[in-house]
DNA sequence: CGCGTAGTTGATACCTCTCAACACTAGTGG
DNA sequence: CCACTAGTGTTGAGAGGTATCAACTACGCG
């Protein structure tokens, strides 16, 4: 879990968290990060632990899941090439809120809190992208709580799937798939239900001709339709990447 | 709606937001601040609405909340003093996500965006507690998102009154008091259910004499019941703030 | 081949929403 | 002084969505 790429200047441009610094910061920030490579299904940092650092995930994909003392989880959300994750720890209670865990092999740089600290201090412009990019999320967790809080499981299923594809869909041949592979459960934890509600919609909809799912991965079929059942008042569209 | 109280460094210094700053930097605060004052029931800004500023609630308090196109609506957070509001707008998409009222008659000091971003940029610290702010609204955030999603709505009412007991808790002679007045249908938008089922499971708590409501402010009787209910993760307890 | 993981589907129970009716209060205006 | 109204809160009856439990299938892998 620790051949090192090179990290580049041009590499950390182009992330959010360092949007608009000179090259002089740029340096700077090279200076103090620590790259590390995962294989798949590596559990990057476990919640509640205290030795807390900022990440960036370079390559791959880490899913963020949340649990209870109950058990019942959640997934806080998907973090793909550039997203920063485990950050805010930094700020509050220095624990991990959440678990993190690989779902390819990824690669990823950080940075320890004191380092961080230090380059907002000196270059504000991160501390600035980084309220962005936390108020970025805080207005999603709000829509979903808005989403849980007032609309039932179908429809919350379909704009899960939704903004999976917004996030991480691939236009092909056979329709837009899902980059990564999702069980049942994880589709769930997403959308606040359970493995077995959501094997029901997901079931129907196969049915229906409007997607299927080929090893673990979701092709959808007729985006119309999905986005019929979402009605989606933000009336967002979706713009997949290229492949 | 606006007779202009002055505006002490020393009360700024007090806020959150510009902990840890300078004498020099807070003159610089104070300079780019202008302050209003409104009555109660009055709508401070609108969701949607795009001339945003930074605003920062001096005295009173303030319901944020947010509705679909549906007409769902949920109750976001309710500010009291020392609390940033409708800021985080300014770094994302420019419109404020939610509608604010006052409860109460209320004062607050804001900023325009160049302003915020101007005083950012000379004293880093602001952003840096910004991001802690916001970080650690959205880790309240995903809390509840996780409890809107595992958890039923009379242990959600609990969680609910937990947090208000905490937040703006009151200890009298009769018991623990929410300071300001709250509606069945508030309750239900905080805790994500209906009127209805507030209004029964509030009732069930009346009759069990945990707590009662004396002129649509509740007054907590047993809180220990109330958090059996809670079965509180996180154990923390209730510190009331003083009367 | 057997085991573990994942997915499907039926039956059932129960929580919660929805709709409706009614009580209570405060404020308004005849 | 008394309807009258608007806002709020309570409670019952019923419907319906979803969780829960259980049984079964399918697949991959040692």
């Amino acid at each position: 879990m620790s051949k090192v790429p090179p990290l580049s200047r041009q590499v950390l441009s182009n992330l959010e968290l360092f949007r608009g610094l000179s090259t002089a910061a740029l340096d700077d920030v090279v200076a103090s990060a620590s790259t590390r490579a995962f294989a798949r299904d590596f559990r990057v940092f476990n919640q509640g632990e205290t030795r807390v650092r900022a990440h960036v995930l370079i390559d791959g994909w880490i899913r963020i899941s949340q649990s209870g003392s109950d058990g019942a989880q959640i997934v806080v959300r998907f973090i793909g090439p550039g997203d920063i994750f485990g950050a805010i720890s930094l700020f509050t209670d220095r624990r991990y809120p959440a678990d993190a865990d690989t779902l390819t092999d990824a690669t990823e740089v950080s940075w320890s809190d004191r380092a961080l600290l230090d380059l907002m201090n000196n270059h504000p412009q991160i501390a600035i992208n980084a309220v962005r990019i936390v108020g970025q999320r805080l207005q999603e967790a709000q829509h979903r709580v808005r989403e849980l809080a007032t609309q039932r499981a179908e429809r919350r299923v379909a704009h899960a799937l939704l903004r999976l594809l917004r996030q991480v869909g691939t236009t092909t041949s056979r329709g837009i798939v899902i980059r990564f592979p999702l069980r049942r459960k994880d589709i769930a934890d997403i959308a606040g239900t359970t493995l077995y509600s959501a094997s029901r919609i997901l079931s129907a909809w196969e049915r229906a001709g409007w997607l299927k799912t080929l090893d673990r991965r979701i092709v959808v079929q007729s985006l119309s339709d999905l986005m019929r059942i979402a009605e989606d008042e933000s009336g967002q569209d979706i713009t997949p990447l290229p492949p």
